[in-house]
DNA sequence: TTATATATGGAGGCATCTTCCACTTAGCAA
DNA sequence: TTGCTAAGTGGAAGATGCCTCCATATATAA
């Protein structure tokens, strides 16, 4: 949309200080520690934080953007060698244990990936036409939507990070949901 | 557990105030509103709030206590008069819809129910025994337990509240999942 | 009436968010 | 090289909200 006025020099050097930073202080204590801390750790004002990251939405998926596009690539890769079921199972399984790597993101996955940040547009995008090479395949239900999948996956994230999420459990609610969207009249 | 030591009639008086008010301001500006506004509505001291409550999930599960009281006991009665499934679906549609009541309940739904209250201990006895119900007649996966049912309801509210909700697509996302737990072959 | 356990209000300390603006600096043009 | 200026900066300051604490007030039982 709008494309960026170019940064300076310097401004691009600082944004980066606070992505580093951000990255590392989420990673730490989770996805709600205060936005003071992150400048801190940065060496930059807050001031300079808020001007570059107006919200904290912004920040969070500006700091996951690189993680995100990795996601995505690795996903496009493995989709190419395996059936679309399977590669959705993996997407979501993968995108929730994504999630749960900055504590408490859970919640405002949707907000974030709603954020234009390359990572996010991948990541989506992805999700989208994994999804559609499934339902085209007829091997998922036709009335499912992208968001249905963000929802679920912002559920598991959730439920497993209250308790002591486990991979195993993952798992499990993510067959959960996929049974729930086969297509299949024998599934299971 | 512990039995209440009883209290002075001055303070029950404004212990149903403190509720009144918070039914009020949380119905009217969600669950994530100022205790002090609270207290103020309540015309009480913000120390009286918290003693007669100590967390916000305390007085949110309170304030619910009723509306849960009321939901419980009609699902109770509606599940005498249809299948387990059908009954678990109405259940699990209906929790969104309560937890929609008060604008980002959604997030500490968990929490809120975990809190003994009469109300939430009557919807979640009753949740559980509705799946268990469905359980018990070969409907539904044995491996699904009453803390996906929450996950689940949480994720629905969230999503559903983060967009422009609508009952219908409430429906779609507890249809899918409904689909996900039902443990029949030839299930749609 | 009095003693006392119970209850009260709200000031105060702390953390965080967010805005704003006087000052600094990168980068360009002369 | 030397200004000039638009872009950038830091952090103080004002807001808001959380929660604790305690001097004071009051219900109630004896």
């Amino acid at each position: 949309m709008t494309d960026e006025p170019a940064l300076r020099a310097d401004a691009r050097r600082n944004r980066e200080r606070i992505l580093a930073a951000a990255e590392e202080v989420f990673l730490e204590r989770g996805a709600a520690v205060s936005l003071d801390d992150v400048a801190k750790r940065a060496g930059v004002g807050i001031g300079t934080l808020y001007r570059r990251f107006p919200t904290r939405e912004a920040l969070l998926a500006a700091a996951y953007s690189a993680r995100f596009l990795k996601f995505a690539a690795a996903s496009r890769r493995r989709a190419e060698k395996s059936d679309p079921m399977s590669a959705l199972r993996a997407y979501l399984q993968e995108l929730v244990q994504h999630t749960n790597v900055y504590r408490g993101l859970a919640a405002s996955l949707g907000a974030v990936l709603q954020v234009g940040t390359p990572g996010c547009l991948a990541t989506s995008a992805e999700g989208a036409r994994i999804l559609q090479l499934a339902q085209t395949a007829g091997m998922v239900r036709a009335d499912i939507t992208f968001d249905d999948i963000v929802c679920v996956a912002t559920a598991i994230s959730l439920a497993t990070q209250q308790n002591g999420s486990s991979k195993s459990q993952i798992a499990h609610l993510v067959d959960v949901f996929v049974h729930g969207i086969d297509n299949s009249k024998a599934a299971r």
